[in-house]
Order: structure tokens, then sequence, then C-alpha cells
RNA sequence: GGGCGAAUAGCUCAGAUGGUGAGAGUACCUGCCUUACACGCAGGGGGUCACAGGUUCGAGUCCUGUUUCGCCCA
């Protein structure tokens, strides 16, 4: 074996291996329990990010785990087909050849998207692969395929028929770049530096003015009323009389409304019903006027006079000018508000009436309240479900139309003779009303959620109802990242119980969002973000897992940046050297024998005992971080730097096997973190054809400790630090003198002495219960034990003299303080008894040990 | 404006149900190429647990308020 580990040379090898085997495979089998994953979908223009990374390897780590402990574990893989990013991606790159979609037609363009979905769709799912992901290939899914179209067609035609889906020309957010509307979740607000433009608006025959203020005065080409308070003594005369809107001259009434904030401003609102949402809720409650002054494209129409054709921000610009010019700007003042833009392209959103379908949401998310609120469904960490419940009971309808080619167009059809919209699982060839076949498919596709949500069931084949669905619905964990909450887990909630009857799983792990080093979210556009595929070519796939799951505390946003990734590449080279060295002794675990454990060996077999414990409970409540490193605490500084000294420095045959058989069921424990490099060890150890993956999971050795070797190894270290701090050589010999309070038994005690010369450099070693040998040394007390050196001239006096004073002043400050509580009459009736008996325990001890330091310092005062 | 979360060693993070001296990794200092590992070994220094109150026999942990940072919603 080579001296470091190179993870680039095992693990394309390793993997293809695993798929070779057919290991992530998985089908019904009524004999075993199913453990399911579904894989939130990435998009298919995604390339792996780190996000991607650590929430795959969470994923992985519960299906290789679960297989281990002998579950039929099923990851369920597969990528969306993004309609906005896809088409966007797919328009650029035509526009590039000089193409544009509208001259080449739907049909045509479709066809571009499919082949530069075949070209380049597969991008995330190999770097999946690169990251050593579980998955189950053979049920990979795309959220176009013919079969998952048909569940999405179910699912619309279910909910039209029930009345859940409905069409309504409404105001949306519009996006005037993607041209399209997108839901209320896909807008991202941010401040922005803007200014509030005090408008006049002369009444009509008066010459008084109502003065509005508004943060798009460009929108007042669309103005049909001006609101006032009712109850605001400057402005409920006006109500019921007209203004005249400057530069349109066009004649506006004024009206009452108690939405109106009398605080905001002057009091007096411009309603636009056209071009923003909460004017839009007083038009339809007013019955007022809609005039539409920007086009689907953010450019002035008619309306706007003149100024038509130019877009909002040249036109906002001219009208504060002209309104500046005629008199009508009363002044404007900076003010920052919040600004909605689109999730994929960044620009401001425009709030837009257009023809829209929508789910009505309120009845589908009853059940899905229910089902988190019962206990049914359960967030790690808990604080989510109050953000999913808040969320849930102020829910808005879904807006599910979006003007694009690319994705699944929406199963209405039109008869443009009667009017008649049909809707129903297979495409109509003529109008069942008046028998036209002049009959048109409404021409906008649903949103890529509306198939994600259907997921969890559709991508096992529903609505079908096959074995797949019923062996493995519901699946059991679904893990993601907070921002999809919204998205698509509470939307597969409502999915699952409408369409299922059931959850779809019931546990929901929300991981953090991976950060820099300055708590700055990675992204694109800062330039701060790490290519986990950088990391996989540089330290491997191994390192990359550990490390992020090593500093990714439960639910917190992890903060990353380069050299994070050692601390999971220097383990894999430790855990590759240990086996290195291990199999260098011809270790065999199948040799152990276990009637000739000594308590040392022992030792390491009880303390991978506790390992194991541990390990599965905190796998239960998805403490990642905390078995990581408890299991890197062990290998490293249980089974190296302790037991596997001792057997190398006994040189037991019987401890190389001990240690052979440990390492091999903590590699087991290891797996599903790095799974890499465990199985290139497992295989050196058992044979190039066995898989870890089809290794049993450990079970516990049971053993009996006599001893307890944490003591021996304290009086090692010990020992170490008396000769630093007395500048002994470390290899220079020393005379060690234990003094004991009882010599233990000669098993024992060889044990011991056998264990302590070959850890450190001691000429003599003597273990006595003869207390005067401390006269002529220099002790530290460890427990029941004093761990004496011969003074020497190298003692520096003073400094010894000056830490054991720290330390006796230490301890009279706690005795004090045991005391103080020991005589609260309070504190030994109120606390539990165990507390109570720990403390009077530590007050003896202490003492016990005051009285060691004080005569030490008296020594050393009397020979120096 | 409302909600949620965070604040513990220089940095990244742990610290169930309050209970013996607050831990790890990294960085730092000292010494080591010791029968696998310098991606290593041995030894060491470093923390008023953001701040102010409160509850309690006892608070990093519970409560209230303040500050700073992050996220979500409107």
């Amino acid at each position: 074996m080579e001296k470091t580990y190179k993870p680039s040379e095992y693990e394309d090898k390793i993997y293809k291996f695993w798929l070779k085997e057919n290991l992530f495979h998985s089908e019904p089998d009524e004999t075993k329990k199913p453990f399911t994953i579904v894989i939130p979908p990435p998009n298919v223009t995604d390339k792996l990010h780190i996000g991607h990374a650590l929430n795959n390897t969470l994923q992985d780590i519960l299906i290789r785990w679960k297989k281990l402990k002998g579950y039929n574990a099923e990851w369920l893989p597969g990528v969306d087909h993004a309609g906005i990013a896809t088409q966007v991606k797919v328009e650029q790159m035509l526009y590039e050849k000089g193409i544009k979609r509208e001259e080449i037609g739907r049909e045509k363009f479709l066809e571009y998207v499919w082949d530069w979905k075949n070209k380049h769709g597969n991008e995330i799912i190999d770097q999946l692969k690169k990251l050593g992901s579980a998955c189950d290939w053979d049920r990979e899914h795309f959220t176009m395929d013919e079969d998952l179209s048909k569940a999405v067609r179910k699912a619309f035609v279910t909910l039209y028929k029930e009345g859940l889906i409905y069409r309504d020309n409404y105001m949306v957010n519009w996006c005037p770049r993607c041209h399209t509307a997108i839901a209320d979740e896909e807008v991202e607000y941010k401040e922005e530096q803007g200014y509030l433009y005090y408008v006049k608006y002369p009444l009509k025959d008066s010459e008084e003015y109502l003065t509005v203020a508004t943060t798009r005065p460009e929108t007042m080409y669309g103005d049909t009323a001006v609101a006032v308070n009712p109850n605001d003594k400057r402005y409920a005369k006006y109500i019921g009389k007209s203004v005249i809107l400057p530069l349109a001259n066009r004649e506006i009434p004024v009206i009452g409304d108690e939405y109106v904030d009398m605080e905001f401003g002057t009091g007096a609102l411009k309603i636009t019903p056209a071009h923003d949402p909460n004017d839009f809720q007083i038009g339809r409650k007013h019955n007022l006027e809609t005039v539409i002054a920007i086009d689907s494209k953010g450019k002035m129409n008619d309306a706007a006079g003149d100024l038509k054709g130019f877009t909002r921000e040249e036109a906002r610009e001219k009208t504060v000018e002209r309104l500046e010019r005629d008199g009508y700007l009363a002044k404007k003042e900076a003010y920052t508000h919040s600004v909605g833009h689109c999730y994929r392209c960044k620009a401001t959103i425009e709030p837009y009436i257009s023809t829209q379908w929508f789910v009505k949401m309120k009845p589908l998310a009853k059940p899905a309240i229910k089902a988190v609120k019962s206990g049914r469904i359960k967030f790690t960490p808990e604080h989510w479900t109050k953000v999913y419940l808040h969320w849930m009971e102020n829910i808005q309808d879904w807006c599910i139309s979006r003007q694009l080619w690319w994705g699944h167009q929406i199963p209405v059809f039109y008869c443009k003779d009667c009017g008649e919209e049909i809707v129903e699982m297979q495409n109509p060839e003529k109008c069942p009303k008046c028998g036209s076949k002049n009959i048109e498919q409404d021409p906008d596709v649903l949103d890529t959620w509306f198939s994600s949500w259907l997921w969890p069931f559709s991508t096992f084949g529903w609505p079908e109802k096959t074995k797949d669905l019923e062996y493995y619905y519901p699946t059991d964990v679904l893990a993601t990242a907070s921002e999809i909450i919204f998205f698509w887990v509470a939307r597969m909630i409502m999915a699952g119980e409408k369409f299922m009857g059931e959850i779809p799983f019931h546990d929901v792990y929300i991981h953090g969002t991976v950060r820099d080093k300055n708590g700055i979210k990675m992204s694109k556009s800062l330039g701060n973000g790490i290519d986990p595929r950088d990391i996989i070519g540089k330290y491997g796939a191994d390192a990359l897992r550990f490390s992020m799951i090593a500093v990714s505390g439960k639910g917190q946003d992890p903060h990353i940046g380069y050299n994070t990734f050692e601390i999971g590449r220097n383990f894999a080279n430790k855990v590759w050297n240990i086996a290195r060295f291990i199999l260098l002794k011809d270790a065999d675990s199948s040799k152990v024998d276990m009637s000739q454990l000594n308590d040392i060996d022992k030792w390491i077999l009880s303390e991978f005992d506790a390992l194991l414990v541990r390990y599965d409970k905190k796998m239960e409540s998805f403490d990642f971080q905390e078995i990581a490193m408890d299991v890197y605490d062990f290998i490293w500084h249980k089974l190296a730097d302790w037991y596997i000294e001792y057997v190398k420095i006994m040189n037991s045959q019987n401890g190389f096997n001990v240690a052979l058989s440990v390492f091999e069921n903590a590699l087991i424990l290891l797996h599903p973190f790095m799974p890499f490099v465990t199985e290139v060890i497992y295989k050196r150890i058992n044979g190039e054809e066995s898989s870890i993956m089809r290794a049993n999971f450990p079970k516990t050795y049971n053993v009996k400790v006599k001893i307890d070797a944490g003591k021996v190894w304290e009086i090692i270290k010990t020992i170490r630090n008396l000769k630093s701090e007395l500048d002994i050589e470390i290899k220079k010999n020393v005379d060690v003198t234990i003094v004991a309070q009882r010599i233990p038994g000669e098993t024992i005690q060889n044990l011991m002495e056998n264990t302590i010369r070959g850890f450190v450099n001691v000429n003599s070693l003597n273990i006595t219960s003869d207390r005067g040998e401390i006269k002529r040394s220099i002790c530290v007390p460890v427990d029941e034990y004093e761990v004496c050196l011969p003074i020497s001239g190298n003692v520096n006096a003073e400094e010894q003299i000056n830490k054991f004073n720290n330390e006796i002043e230490f301890l009279k400050k706690e005795i004090e303080k045991a005391d103080r509580q020991l005589s609260n009459d309070s504190f030994v009736k109120k606390a539990p008894e165990n507390v109570v008996n720990a403390l009077r325990d530590k007050r003896l001890k202490y003492n016990e040990k005051l009285r060691k330091l004080q005569q030490y310092v008296d020594i050393l005062k009397e020979n120096f």
C-alpha cells in the first residue's frame, strides 16, 4: 500500500464496481423492511454546487446506514425540467446562433430543448455519482417523462373536476424578461434605495390639491382613483369628488377605504389597479376601472401617451421631469423599499393583470396542516414546524400557468365555436357540446413544481396502482434546505394527502445553507462559491463529504473555506495508514482468541461497544456531525493513538487481530460518511470481490473490563508531561515511582508496568505504597496514584511551586464552594441524591489532592 | 412592520431533560522524520459562554429586556 491515500486512483473504479454489482438497486421484497428516500430533484440545468453536495451526502449517509442495517433501502434519483431556467438557457443558446424561438415555432423549439437536455442534462447526475451517491439509477426519473406527465395530467384533471383549479383574470407576479407569470414564492424581495415622490393631484373645479405619495410615479398613467381613509379628518370631505390626473389630464374619483394608512406619506393614496397588488384588491372592491399602462415586456403603452415604448425606468425619469416642470411635484425624499425580483433572472417583477390558472390552496392545506400538527410528520430541527404552519395557515392560491413552451402544456382545450372548456385524460377530437372540431389547447405550460409536488408517488408509478407504489410509499425521510419548504415540502405534503390519501414521508430533515468564511451565502454572482468538483479532484469525495458533515451543526449554516476539507483528507489518510500498518502485521480478525484478551484489549472492545450504542441513537435523531466526530475520535484517538500503539509495543499477534476486528467494524460505521476509502480498505482485507456494502452491521463485543485503561493512559501522559516540564529529553530514560494507596494485583501490576515501559522511556519503574518515596521526588497526583520522578538539577523549583500553588488555590476555592453548598439545607434536600453524593466525593478527592500538593510544595522548598 | 434562528478559544463548530474543573477540529508555541501515517507523533498556551436583569440551592443551558448578524414573510 502507498504511503498516502490517493482518492482519485480509486473512487471512479469503486463506483463502477458498485454499479456493476447493482448494489444500489432495490426491488419490492415483502420479507424486508423498505427505507425510502426520494431525491429533491435538482434542475436539469444545474451543475453540482456545494449545497447539493451537502444535501446529497446527508441522504447517502442515511441510505447507506439503513442498507447496512439490513433494510431494503431505496434512494430514488432524478431531475426536474426547470421550465423557466431551461427555456432561458436554450433561448440564449439559439440567440447566439441568431435564432429566435418565435421564428422557428413551438415544435421546433422543443426539439432544440430536448436535444439540449439529452446532451447536457446529465451533468448533475454524473456529478452525484462522483460524490458517491448510492442512488438507484434504474429508477431515475425526469419530470417530463411520459409516466410522470401522465401523473401531472391526472392531478390536473382531478383538481379541475373538483373545482380546485380555476382560471381568472388576476394580478400575478410578472417577469417582463422571462415573459411569464411566476408564483409568489418565486419572487425574491430585496431592499432598494429609491425615492418617495409627492405628487399634487388638482381637485376638479377647485384650486385645492390632494397630494399623493408614490415610489412609482410612472404608474400614474394607470391610476383610476385616489383613496383616503374615511376616518381621516383632513380628507374625508373629498370622498365622492374627483381629481384631475396630471399629465394624463384624466378625471378620476376620490374614494374612501379604511385600508389606507393615514400615517404613510400624505395619507392619500393613488390607486393603480393594474400595477399594484394592493391597488388591485381595492379596485375590485370598489369596482374601479382598470387601466393598463405597462405592457408584458415592461414597456409603457398608449395609456402613457407619448411615453409609449419607453421602459419603466425611462418613463419614471421622464414623468418626474414633467411633473416638476409643470409644478405638480411637491417634493421627493429618499426612501428604502423592498422590490420583488424574478428568482431566475433577477429582473424587477411587474405586478401584472393577466388570465392565469390557479389552484385553490386552502382546502388542500387543511389536511397538510393536520399531518404536521398531529406529529405524523416531524421536522428536524423542530422550529421549522412553525415556519411551515405559519405559511400554510396564510396560504394564497397558487398561480400554476407559465407563458412558456417548455413544460407540461396545460391540458385544457377550448372549443373555438361554442367556447366550451374540455379537461379530460384524453385529448378531445371534437367538442362534446357542439361537436365542432375547431378546438385548441391552452398554449401555456404548468409550473415545474406542479410536477415536482407529485414526485414522491409519481416516480413509483402513480396514478397506476403499482407494486412499487404500494411497497415504497410513503417514503421515510425528505432531506432538503429551508428555501424549499414552501416550494416543495409543503406542496408534496398537500399532494400526498390529496392524491394518495397519505403523507409522503414522516421525517423532514432541514439542513443549513453553506456559507463562506465570512458567513455570506455562496453564489455564482459573488464568486465566493467553492466548486465541489474542485474539492473532489483535489481531496477526494470522501474528504468533501466528511469535512462538510464535520462542520455542519444540526440545521446550522456551515461556514466553509478551502482548508475545511483538510479535515476529511487527513482523516482518510489516517484510516488508510491504520489499515496499512495492521495489514503489514498479518492481522486476521477471524483468529482473535477471546480467551487471551487482557484488560487493554478489553478496553478497546468496550470503547467500541459504547460507540456503537451512541451511533444508532444519533443516526435516528439526525445528529450527523456528532456521529462523524465520535467515529473520528474513536478511530484516531482511541484505536490508533492508544490501542494500536499498545499492540505495536507488545508485538502481540492476538492484539493485531483484535485491532483488525475493531477496525473493520469501525470502517463499517464510517462507511456512510466515507464510502470510498472504507470500501477500498475493506477489499484489501476481504478480497477484491467483497464489498463493505454487503457487510453485516457490527454487534457489540460484550466484554467485562476489570481495570480502567484510561487511568493507565493518564499515568503515561503525566510522565510525559513531567519530562517535558523538567526539560528531560523524550528519549532519555527516567526513574519512575508510582505511589499507590493500595498495590494492585500482580497481573494488573505487570500490565501497568509493561504498558508504561512501552510508551515512555523508563529506567526503573517502582510501584509502591510507601509514601516516603515522594520526599526525594517531584510528583503529580493521578486519581489514587501519585506519579513521581526524582528531583534532579533540572527542576525549576520556583516554577513548579507556582504551578502547585495555583492548583492549590483553585482546589481551595472549589472546596469552599462545595462546603457552602453542602451546608445549604435546601441544596441537600432538593438536589438529587447522586448530585449531592458526587459533590461529597469531589470534596473528599479535592481535599486529598490538596494535601498532596501542599506536601510537594514543602518538599520543593526544603530541597531548594 | 411581523416571525424564525444565531452569538461559546484567533477561526469553524459541539455542548438531551439546569448539577463534579466548558469540549473537538483547525490555527498558534515547543520538541520530534520514534517499527503505518509530517495529510504525522509527543507536549503546551488560549474561553467574564454577546450584554443587563431575573427564576433557582445551583444557569453556557430556563425567563425578560438590549445589542449585533443571518434568514423568511408582508
